[in-house]
DNA sequence: ACCAGTAAAGGTGATGGTGACTTTAACAGG
DNA sequence: CCTGTTAAAGTCACCATCACCTTTACTGGT
């Protein structure tokens, strides 16, 4: 026989613990039993017979973090042999990835730890792979989509949306040439209100373009 | 309980049937038990327990067109509740997309038809979505990668590969702005041989690089 | 033997986007 | 009121692309 199982990679941006600067984590579980048992692993588990697979992550999701992910894509099913758990049944995975806005720091359930994206524990089964697979699509999609805007609240300034940019590609962005991108891109809308504070110059807030 | 099958979406390149020109053709199955008995519906099968899940999409596409894939790669996983099969049971669908060249014109398995990639039936279940889908990714695949040339034998010359895209692009190309790119593209090696016969000048003969 | 037709192959100039860089605007703090 | 800082706008060189043109080299017919 073969399971059918959903996992999640859910990625988060806060700041890097030293260099305080926005780093990308996620959340991991801590396997309470054979196989794998003390790994950390990716949430996930099996799939409701009333749920949609998307419904499924989404709930994962919430139970492991709390929150409402605020960008959900499937990402790819894996069902090599390799994945047989301990008593030779085989499992499927439909694994999702999803972008999420910890804006107060919620506590998560029991077994649950968020870990810097670059510095991860050992993983159980396959999870490794999964969450370079993840990372990659996840730093691909950044530079042609508007998914950025996800890790971010419903307006936000461009040098914002810069930080989120440069946390997930991991290199520095041109001010001048991220704005012109951004404000051609047809994916933002100017509000009139602006972001005061700062020692400098108020900078305009936008927002994502409402769904088509 | 949900079940597991694995479906695949198949394209070839024949001549279209009255304007000769080339164009996308795949092959359906016609469905012999209900539900949706006597529609025609993607070749798939359940997953077999020592099988990869590829695998498990290649066997499939020999078993239907005695054909085996030039390209193949994952293209979802659907699951929406609205799959269910006649007794409440929902299948999950893992659906791949393949590109076969169709050498000899194959006889394929009884029950199976080739139809034209936009003049298709009306298909069983969801599979309607499916292959808009699968059109959708090749016709963006094939701007940005090199799986032209999976429709087309070893060596090939550079307006027969510009062919294959025009009739998955359907539109015109520019020849030389089209030599050019691929030229460029450094995954194309140009051999010592051409093809003659024509009544012009003999086309040189290209082959894709091999895989790094 | 030569010419006409055809498609391969290569070249040219305008255009648009990008990257590196500069300049001006507008605030907070001393 | 000056200074530091970042926002925002502008400038210029460069490169890829597109539409178009020219040359090359073959086949088939006269």
């Amino acid at each position: 026989m073969t399971a059918l199982a959903v996992s999640t990679v859910i990625f988060a941006l806060r700041p890097h613990p030293t260099t305080r600067r926005l780093a990308l984590w996620l959340p991991l579980v801590r396997r309470i039993r054979a196989p794998h048992q003390g790994r950390w692993a990716l949430p996930g588990g099996p799939l409701d017979d009333r749920e949609d697979l998307a419904a499924a992550a989404s709930r994962t999701l919430r139970e492991t973090t709390r929150l409402t992910p605020d960008y959900l894509e499937q990402l790819y099913a894996f069902g090599g042999l390799d994945r047989a758990t301990g008593d030779a049944e085989r499992t499927v995975s439909i694994v999702y990835w999803a972008l999420v806005r910890p804006e107060d720091t919620v506590a998560g359930a029991v077994n649950v730890k968020w870990f810097l994206a670059d510095e991860l524990p050992e993983l159980a089964f396959d999870h490794a792979e999964i969450v370079e697979y993840a990372l990659w699509r996840l730093r691909n999609k950044v530079e042609y989509s508007q998914i950025a805007a996800s890790f971010l609240g419903r307006t936000f300034t461009i040098a914002e949306l810069r930080g989120v940019h440069e946390a997930v590609l991991q290199r520095p962005l041109d001010p001048a040439n991220f704005r012109r991108q951004m404000e051609s891109s047809g994916q933002l809308v100017a509000t009139d209100e602006f972001r005061t504070g700062g020692r400098h110059r108020p900078a305009r807030l936008y927002r994502t373009v409402p769904r088509p």
